[in-house]
DNA sequence: TTAGTGATATCC
DNA sequence: GATATCACTAAA
């Protein structure tokens, strides 16, 4: 069952831990169906959150931040990975949930590279996009939490939230 | 451990 | 216009 806006809507302290074990999926104009379960997320939380892209103040490259809740945020890193995110919460509160790993394509260079996600689809909606979106295939499943990845320059307050879900195997 | 890669922000 | 930085990865 494809998820709609009413399950993006919320915090992403809730919504990251919400999305690990969903499947996301990418439709190619072949028909062919990308899948990949979430096995790992990260939430970023408003501007207060100095390991998120907000915490600087609003630039072209992170204004997608401030949209609506269901919206892919996605971004060039290291000059070849494109990261992905969905934006979470209220529109206007910059914070959204960085998909940080599949169950079989580790990382989140990986996972993008696999499911041919590129920064095209900055501020489309998975859930309105015909040909992207996130299921629920009803399995149950837990996690654990850790701490964020490559965010040393946030200051210890911030790495040691622990605002990154693990799915559990 | 380190090189590769290029957009972005921040300084001239 | 120049430069430093970066939510990473693969190879060694």
């Amino acid at each position: 069952m494809r998820l709609g806006a009413e399950f993006f809507h919320r915090d992403c302290l809730e919504l990251a831990p919400a999305l690990v074990g969903k499947i996301l999926v990418h439709r190619l104009p072949d028909g062919t169906e990308l899948r990949e379960r979430i096995a790992e997320t990260e939430a970023y939380r408003g501007v207060e959150d100095k390991a998120c892209h907000a915490a600087k103040g609003r630039t072209p490259r992170n204004s997608i931040l401030w949209r609506e809740s269901g919206i892919i945020y996605v971004y060039l890193c290291y000059g070849m990975h494109n990261l992905m995110n969905v934006i979470s919460g209220e529109k206007e509160q910059p914070q959204g949930v960085l998909f940080r790993a599949g169950e079989v394509h580790n990382g989140p260079g990986k996972l993008t590279s696999y499911l041919q996600i590129d920064r095209s689809f900055n501020g489309l909606s998975l859930v309105e996009h015909p040909e992207v979106w996130i299921e629920d295939d009803g399995k149950p499943c837990t996690c654990h939490t850790a701490f964020r990845v490559g965010i040393g320059y946030a200051g210890t307050e911030w790495i040691q939230k622990p605002w990154r879900w693990v799915l559990d195997r």
